[in-house]
DNA sequence: TATCATTGTGTAAGCGATTTCAACGACAGG
DNA sequence: CCTGTCGTTGAAATCGCTTACACAATGATA
C-alpha cells in the first residue's frame, strides 16, 4: 500500500507538505501541482486509521436503533445516511432488536471508540439510559422521544393522539378499543395511549379500561390481541392501534371474524405506514415525517462536531405532524 | 482517556504485558491479576483506532445496500447484524440510493479504507462492477445476485417465477399481465420475467409481449403500470409483479378500477412481504429466506476474515425458495 | 536600511497500541 | 557444571499520519 511518505518523495517534497496539500494548508502553486500529480501516478488514498489515531476523529456516527427492518426505523435511517453522505461521514450501524440494555451496551461501545458523534433512535429510556446519555463522551442526539437534558428531534404523539382521538369520537359510533405498546416507551405508548384517551374524553367519549389491551409493536401482536378483544367483546366497533404495523394485524383480525372488507373502516393508526395506505385505501392515522426526522437529527448533530457557524448546535426540536384520512 | 502506559505503570509492569494479557500471551499469574485489577480500577478500554492503526484490522465490515427502506433489504441487513454482533464485529452501512455508480464509489472507499470484508446487496452488476469486485483488496460477499468468479448467496429467481409461472397457468384463466423491473438487474429483472414466462410457457400458455409491462420496485410504479396496463387493456385478468411491493401497486389499482376487493385474486408477487400477506390473506408469491441470506453471507465472509477452520471459507451459495398461496 | 508580517518548508515528536528481540531465571538432562 | 528449553519479561521499533516548531525567503513598512 502505498503511503504518505512515497508520494512525497515521488514529488520531492516532504510529507508534511503533501500532509498540508490534502489538507488545505499553505503549499506554494508549483509543489501542490507536482504532489497532485505525484497522488494520481501513484494511486495513492490515506490511511483513515493512521488520521484517525491522529486526529482522535474517524467521521464515523454510530446510529443505534431498536430494529431495522421496520417502515418507520429505515425511514428514520434512510434520512440519516443521506445527510451524512453529503457531508462526509459514514454511519456505523447497531442493531439492538429491541433490548434496552442492548442500547447501553452499544452507547458504552461507541462512546469510548471509534465514532465522532451517535444518533439513538430511542424507544425506552430508563434511568440508566439518562446516565449514560449524561456521561457521554461525544455528541448524541435522540430520535423519537424528548428527553429532558438531552438533544432530541421528535414528535409531539400526545397531541397527535389527541386529534386523532378527538376527530374519531364524532366518526365512530359504538365501543372503541385500544392497544397501545408498552407504557416505558413514552411516545409510542404512555404519550398516545394517553392523547388518545384525552381526546375521546374531549369530544365526551370515554375509553373503557376493558378496552385497552397492550400488544408489541409487530403485525402479529396486533392480530393476537384484537382477536382477544374480539373474542371477549364481540360488540367492538373500532380497533384503534399504537402502530400502523398493529392496525394491519388488527385488519385482519376483524377481516378474518367479521368476513373480508369489515375491517378497513374499523381501525387506525399511527404513522401512514405506505402499504397499509395503498392496499386499504387509507386508515386514520398520523403522518410522522421520518425521513425529516433523521435529516434533522443528523444536521444538528454534524454541525456541532464541524463547528458550523450560525448553527446553535444540539438543541431539542419538536416537529409536526399530519392527522390522514378522517 | 486512560491509555495502556498508564494501566502497565498502575500495575508495576511494561505496557507490552498488559497487550499481552489482553491479547492472550505469556503472562504470569500475579501480573495478570495487578493488570486486571487495575484495569478496572482505571476503567481502562483500548482505543480501537490504535489498535487498527498497529494490526490493519477494524472488526468493520462495510455493507452496501440499494436502499434501506425496503423490507427485503432491511431484513437481509437485520441478518448481517445479527452475526456481526455475535462475532465482534461492528456494520458500517453505506446506502446507494439505488444508484450503481455510487456503489462503485463506495466499494473504492471501502477496500482501501477502514473495513475488513465487504458484503454486497447487489441489484445491477456491470462490468466495472465485475472489475471493482474482482480487485478488491478485502473479501467481499454478493447477496441476491449470482456473479461468475464471486463469492455470492443467492436465490434461484428463474426456477422460482418458472414454478410461480407453472402454477399460475393452471389457476388463471384470461390474460395474464406481468410487470416486472430493469433487466439489468439479472435476479429481479431478467430472471423472473423469463422464469415465468418459461413457467407459463410449458404449460402451454404464452405471455402476450404487449402485456409486459415495467416498473422501478416501488409501490406507486406498480400502480401506474397497472393502471395504464388496465386502460388500454381492460380485459387484462392477471397481473403478476416482479414483487410484492409492486403487486401492492397492482392490487390498489385493480381495486380502484374494478372496485375494492376485486384485486386481491388477480395479482401475484414475489418476496412474500409480510404486511401484504396479513392484509390480503396471501397473494400468489415466492418466499426467499432473505434474514437467512444475510446471515449466511455474513458467517462466509468473517469465516475467512478469522481463519475459521473446516470452513471452505467463499464460495457460492444457493439458498431454497417456497411457493406460497398457489 | 532596519524591522516585521506573511508565506512556505522540512524536521521531528507524537497518537496508542502490537510485536520483535534479546535476555533472564529456573530447571532438567547429560 | 554446562547446556538447552521453557516461560516470562521490558525496551524499542513500528503502523501512517498530523502538526508544533524553527527557520527561510520575500515583500511591505517605517
Amino acid at each position: 500500500m502505498v503511503k504518505m511518505k512515497d508520494v512525497a518523495e515521488l514529488a520531492g517534497v516532504s510529507s508534511a507538505a503533501v500532509s498540508r496539500y490534502l489538507n488545505g494548508g499553505y503549499i506554494s502553486a508549483d509543489k501542490a501541482a507536482r504532489i497532485k500529480q505525484a497522488i494520481e501516478l501513484t494511486g495513492y488514498v490515506r490511511s483513515s486509521q493512521a488520521r484517525a489515531l491522529r486526529t482522535g476523529s474517524t467521521k464515523l456516527i454510530g446510529v443505534i436503533v431498536p430494529k431495522i427492518n421496520s417502515e418507520s426505523v429505515s425511514r428514520i435511517t434512510a434520512g440519516i445516511g443521506q445527510v451524512l453522505g453529503h457531508r462526509g461521514y459514514q454511519m456505523l450501524l447497531a442493531n439492538t432488536d429491541n433490548a434496552p440494555d442492548r442500547e447501553l451496551e452499544y452507547l458504552d461501545l461507541f462512546q469510548n471508540h471509534p465514532v465522532d458523534g451517535i444518533v439513538l433512535v430511542a424507544t425506552m429510556i430508563t434511568d440508566e439510559h439518562r446516565a449514560a446519555i449524561a456521561s457521554c463522551h461525544v455528541p448524541i442526539v435522540l430520535i423519537g422521544q424528548n428527553v429532558e437534558g438531552a438533544a432530541c428531534v421528535y414528535h409531539d404523539d400526545f397531541e397527535a393522539a389527541f386529534e386523532l382521538g378527538h376527530a374519531l369520537a364524532g366518526r365512530v359510533d359504538g365501543k372503541i378499543a385500544y392497544i397501545g405498546v408498552t407504557e416505558e416507551d413514552r411516545a409510542a405508548g404512555y404519550d398516545r395511549r394517553r392523547g388518545f384517551e384525552a381526546g375521546l374524553g374531549a369530544a365526551g367519549v370515554v375509553l373503557d379500561p376493558e378496552l385497552i389491551r397492550r400488544g408489541s409493536f409487530t403485525l402479529d401482536s396486533g392480530y393476537r390481541a384484537s382477536r382477544e378483544l374480539l373474542g371477549e367483546v364481540p360488540d367492538v366497533s373500532f380497533i384503534a392501534c399504537a402502530t400502523d404495523t398493529m392496525a394491519a394485524g388488527a385488519l385482519r383480525a376483524i377481516d378474518e371474524v367479521r368476513g373480508m372488507g369489515e375491517g378497513i373502516h374499523r381501525v387506525s393508526g399511527f404513522g401512514d405506514n405506505a402499504f397499509l395506505r395503498a392496499l386499504t385505501g387509507g386508515i386514520p392515522t398520523v403522518h410522522y415525517g421520518y425521513l425529516t426526522s433523521g435529516v434533522e437529527a443528523t444536521n444538528m448533530l454534524l454541525n456541532t462536531l464541524d463547528g458550523v457557524e450560525g448553527e446553535s448546535g444540539l438543541k431539542t426540536l419538536k416537529l409536526g405532524h399530519q392527522l390522514m384520512n378522517v
